[in-house]
Parts: structure tokens; C-alpha cells; sequence
DNA sequence: CGTTCTGTTGAATACCTTCAATTCGCGTGG
DNA sequence: CCACGCGAATTGAAGGTATTCAACAGAACG
């Protein structure tokens, strides 16, 4: 979409760079490059723009050259669940490549993206001969997992302040000063937390009165990060 | 314990045909698998007794011989939530050893357990240099992912009535007549779906009292598999 | 300067949890 | 064989947290 091209104008880094610089890649020999890089295509999706869905056959994974792209679940009545939101270098949909089944999840751009991609028939071939990648994947699956268990944790064991609480602390560079600007709309961070933008709205609310934090336009500060931590146990707001 | 070594008194399966028919191990080589014989220990855990704790770091993973263990997060105010219960030929644990990171969860017996453990940094000098190994490996993390992304669904897209359906529809071998018996408590099933006791005692009473399903004693016969399948997609009960 | 997307706020409601009181099931020991 | 005791399961009542629906304010963008 002519939308999705406005997008950021900066010169998109050449592919090998950001490829590069991925921990899945690190460490490889000349000849496993050169491979890698021959069943490698560069594909573009617009704003909005479906990637792929739920429940189909799985046939390549995605690394992320530029712009953001969003993991989700849709219940029947159309609820989102945001899994995981992911951004340049970062890769998805490695899984459904290695256990054989169909995607177990849909995927679509929030920016317009550039996209490396890689079918599945020839990456596991790769894999297969390159043990240094094939541990580098397992390291990156690896880390992808507990991240969902976190998710698990988070959306089972604790409350919408206790979730918002985390995400904050967990965002927010350390520093003298904790502040960070939240790289969403609201509506999707409350995907993400497994709650409504309503609620967002009320507990960032509640907290602003308490002088636990402050926030204008998408930039938050942490005046108590104790409090944050204690909201965090299960403190009441 | 002894209450444990109790159990369950048939003569335990040798570690080695458990081992062999485990998906993670299939199609080794001789010398592969003399050299993972070597890493091998058999250790036992009574039931109840915990196996490892959150945070703690990653010094090998399990494969269980005999037994059934649970993996869970616990909340501060110490509720827990079961991510997954483990059964004989599952294996455990794997992804911290390739992550490098600590134990995401606790993991506990649930009966008297007969485990094979493998040390994380022999496992990881055998992997890379067993290509079959590895493949094996990224298949099982990635369906175990899959299992991850499951459970999200369940606990943020969808109500106890359904997760419930779900859990029985899942649970019940498919033929003419639809039952099975519920290999755990209710107060374990709870946990497993992000709910208490009573909450599925409701529940179940209401499915009984429209005929959809029958109970006895943790035998769950599927009367109105119908119904059940729309519960799952959010009709009322 | 209007349109559209994002965010805020209020009121009613739904769903689940918690607490408490029983009841049931079953193995153990008298 | 029966009674006891303990964990598991059931049921009721009260309360809390988040959702939903709706109306509106604000910001961003062309």
C-alpha cells in the first residue's frame, strides 16, 4: 500500500546487514552463508497487511529486515490476543518450520514491513548440515518459550495493574530517571495484556492519581518504582 | 517416600526401551547413542517431592521413565497455575539448556517418579555434533510451543464453560461412545485450566443437569458432543 | 477545518473468586 | 464389618474485578 511505502524513509539497511546481526546467524561459515543467502527472498507487506493465518501449512519463516509485525490469537467472537509484538531482526513462525504442523497463530504487519523469508524445505535442509545454526535455533526457540510462559503467567496469576505494573517496569530503561515511550497505540498494548483499552485507560488513571507514575502522549515516567514493584506482587491499586 | 515407592508395582519398563521410543531420540546411530548412554543417570522423585524451582539455573533436563509430573508457575499470594503435566516418554526442561537461562517454572511429582537426566552441557556438545539430534530437538520444542500458544488462547480468549469442552473434547478418544477417565483431581484440572475446584464443580453440574455430558467418579461420558463444540465457541450454558 | 482514529469516562452487568459449611468417597484400624 | 478420619467434591452467599456499551473529548492527518 502506498500508505505502508510513506512509512519511515530512512534507507532500509541492506538485508545481509540486519541478517548479520540476528543471533540466529551468528557464527557462520562463508559456504553456509552463501547458502543461506541463496534461499533467501526479500518480500514487502503493506500496513494492516495479513501475513499469514491461523491454521494454514506452514511453508517458510519470516526475519524482520524493517518494521513491526504482531503474533495473534482470534478468539470465534473476533477477541485479539496479542502474543508477541516483534521488530527489526527479530524472526517468527521458526516453529511451525520444525514441528511440521500448520501455523498456530495468525500474523500481520503493524507498519509497512520488509521481510526476509525463508521456505522451509531448504532452511531445515540448511539446519540439518549446519550444527552451529541448529543451535543457534534451538537457543532461539528456546528464548521464545519463556516468553510465552511468561504470557501464560502473566494473563493466569495476575491482575490487569499487576500485568501493567511489569510491562512498565519491564520496558523502561534503567537509569536515574525511568521513563520509556510506549511504541503502541493503547488499544494494542491492552491486546497484548489480555485486557481492553478501557481498562488500560482506568488503571493508567488510578495511577497517575496515586503520583505513582506520570504520562502524557504515549511517554511514561516512574516517579515510585517501589510502588510499581509492590502493584507488581499483587499490591492493591 | 516410601507412600511413593508404592506405587504402581509392576516392574518398571528398562530406561532404554522408554528412551528408545522417544521421539527425541528416534533414528540415532550406534555410536550416537552409546555416547548418550554415557551422559544417562536414572534418578527418582517421591511424589510430591519438587524437582526444580523457578529461577534456579539450568543444569540438565528429564525424560521421564515412569510417573507423572507437573511444570507450574506459582503467583506471589502462592496460587498456581499448571502449564503442562508430563507423562511417561515426555521430556522436560529442554529449553533452558539451550537457552542458557534458569528454570522458567517449578516442576514437582505428582506420583513416584523414575527419571533419565541428562546434564546440559554433555547434551549440547552431543547435539552439535548429531544433526539428526538437533532436528529432533527443534521438532519437540517447536510442538511444545505450539502447546504454550495453546494455552494462552485458552486462558485470555475464552470462559471457564469452554476451556473446559475444550479440555474434554481434547481428552476424549474418539469412537462411538465418547468417554474418558480424568487422569487427576478436579482441584489438579482446575489448576491446568486457570480455575478453581469449585468453579469446575459448577460447571460440570450445569453440563449433567442439560444432558451434555454424564460423571461418575472422574468417568466423563460425552452425551451432546454437539453442544460441547458449540460451548467451545462461546454459546451459553 | 473536518474526518478519523485514539483515548477517556460512566453505568450496568457478567463472570469468577473467595469463604464457609456440608457432603461424599474411600482407605484404615479397631 | 463398621466406624472413623481425611482429602476431595459440592453447594450457597457475598463480593470484587473486568467487560461491555455508549457517549464524548482529543489528537493526528490530510
Amino acid at each position: 500500500m502506498s500508505d505502508a511505502a510513506r512509512e519511515k524513509r530512512d534507507p532500509v539497511t541492506a538485508p545481509e546487514a540486519v541478517m548479520r546481526k540476528s543471533p540466529l546467524f551468528r557464527d557462520l561459515t562463508d559456504d553456509e552463508w552463501e547458502r543461506l543467502r541463496a534461499i533467501t527472498s526479500v518480500i514487502r507487506a503493506a500496513r494492516g497487511e495479513t501475513i499469514f493465518m491461523e491454521g494454514v501449512e506452514a511453508h517458510g519463516f519470516y526475519l524482520i529486515l524493517d518494521g513491526r509485525v504482531k503474533i495473534f490469537k482470534l478468539s470465534p467472537e473476533g477477541k485479539e490476543q496479542i502474543l508477541q509484538i516483534f521488530s527489526q531482526g527479530d524472526h517468527f513462525a521458526e516453529a511451525p518450520v520444525f514441528s511440521g504442523k500448520s501455523f498456530p497463530a495468525w500474523a500481520a504487519a503493524l507498519t509497512g514491513c520488509t521481510l526476509a523469508y525463508f521456505p522451509a524445505k531448504s532452511f531445515r535442509a540448511l539446519v540439518s548440515e549446519s550444527p552451529g545454526m541448529a543451535l543457534n535455533m534451538l537457543g532461539a526457540l528456546s528464548r521464545y518459550m519463556h516468553h510465552l510462559v511468561a504470557v501464560v503467567e502473566e494473563l493466569s496469576l495476575q491482575e490487569v495493574p499487576a500485568r501493567l505494573a511489569r510491562f512498565l517496569l519491564e520496558k523502561a530503561p534503567a537509569g536515574a530517571r525511568r521513563e520509556l515511550t510506549l511504541a503502541m497505540t493503547k488499544g494494542e498494548l491492552a491486546l497484548r495484556l489480555g485486557t481492553t483499552s478501557e481498562t488500560i485507560s482506568r488503571v493508567l488513571g488510578r495511577m497517575k492519581k496515586r503520583g505513582i507514575i506520570a504520562e502524557k502522549s504515549r511517554k511514561v515516567v516512574l516517579l515510585d518504582e517501589g510502588a510499581l514493584i509492590d502493584i507488581t506482587h499483587g499490591a492493591r491499586l
